[in-house]
DNA sequence: CCTGAAATCCACTATTG
DNA sequence: CAATAGTGGATTTCAGG
């Protein structure tokens, strides 16, 4: 358990960035930060070393690709021994539909999210779930209608009151 | 409302690796997909153009580069008119630690991912959305304890059938 | 729609401050 | 740690099929 690594503005800068544009030329990000583009690559590369930046992606419009449901499950487990949960948690790891999980607090422990070709998928997949001896009770889901706030990275410097005037 | 862009299967494979790496090379790509790197770069323009790949986006741990909790929340309103669906969808647009909101079928209406800095700054913002004339009746809400499955992506193309084999 | 060539631009590595 | 300069390689455009 180690602290936060020292970063300074232009690495909070570097990572907002990136976040925001994926596929900025290191010249174009190097200019955003007022860097020389070596100075800036070698940071970028630091961060990428110390795994703040993990990775890059496309976001998909996955709803225009091909037909789609997605589904959040909100799974619960008959035990919460370390063991069933991880044992759980690889189950998921193996779903390719389930694109999402996250571990919480509250009347269940586990909330996922997948996403299926239509809802008879769904009900077999939470059919597998119940059933293959990975410990779950109870599963249940809410449909997609509508995605209100697509996913497009979180605020990398924090405010310390919310409020409304952004 | 208009049907699915005919995608043949080397756009799907475009799609597939842009959302695995959204910063490998266009040559890398182009020799993954057997084409010729002017032919892979217009694909790769036409599929931004028609909206299919929303954005490159670096995927960063945000829990190393700030302390954070994650709390989901349950948010149900008192009104069901669009009108009222569009006033609290455009309240979240403007909240940046909101960073994802999904309208949903089932008991409440709207499933909410919030990355704050603290549980205070959670309670101020549940606060604000409960009292600021946003029609929200109540919200219940989930600490996120352990991220089991990140978002790296869904699956480009559709499986028949779940199972635990891949 | 593709290929292949040509020109521009960029990433990356010394080298130096 | 950062800036500068140079080289190899990538991106991008365009002519042609």
């Amino acid at each position: 358990m180690d602290g936060y690594p020292s970063l300074d503005r232009i690495d909070l800068k570097i990572l907002a960035v990136l976040q925001e544009d994926g596929r900025i030329t290191n010249q174009a990000l190097a200019e955003k930060v007022a860097l020389s583009p070596s100075a800036c690559l070698a940071r970028v590369r630091r961060l990428e070393a110390e795994g703040l930046i993990l990775g890059y992606h496309a976001r998909l419009d996955i709803e225009r690709i091909r037909p789609t449901v997605t589904v959040y499950g909100e799974v619960t487990l008959k035990s919460h021994r370390p063991a069933d949960l991880l044992t759980f948690e690889a189950a998921l790891a193996e779903i390719p539909e389930v694109v999402e999980a996250a571990q919480v607090s509250g009347p269940f422990d586990y909330l996922i999210k997948v996403v299926s070709p239509d809802v008879r998928f769904w009900g077999e997949l939470a059919d597998h779930l119940l059933q293959e001896g990975l410990g779950v009770d109870k599963i249940a889901s809410h449909i997609l209608m509508k995605d209100a706030k697509p996913f497009r990275g979180a605020p990398v410097t924090a405010r310390r009151h919310p409020g409304f005037d952004g």
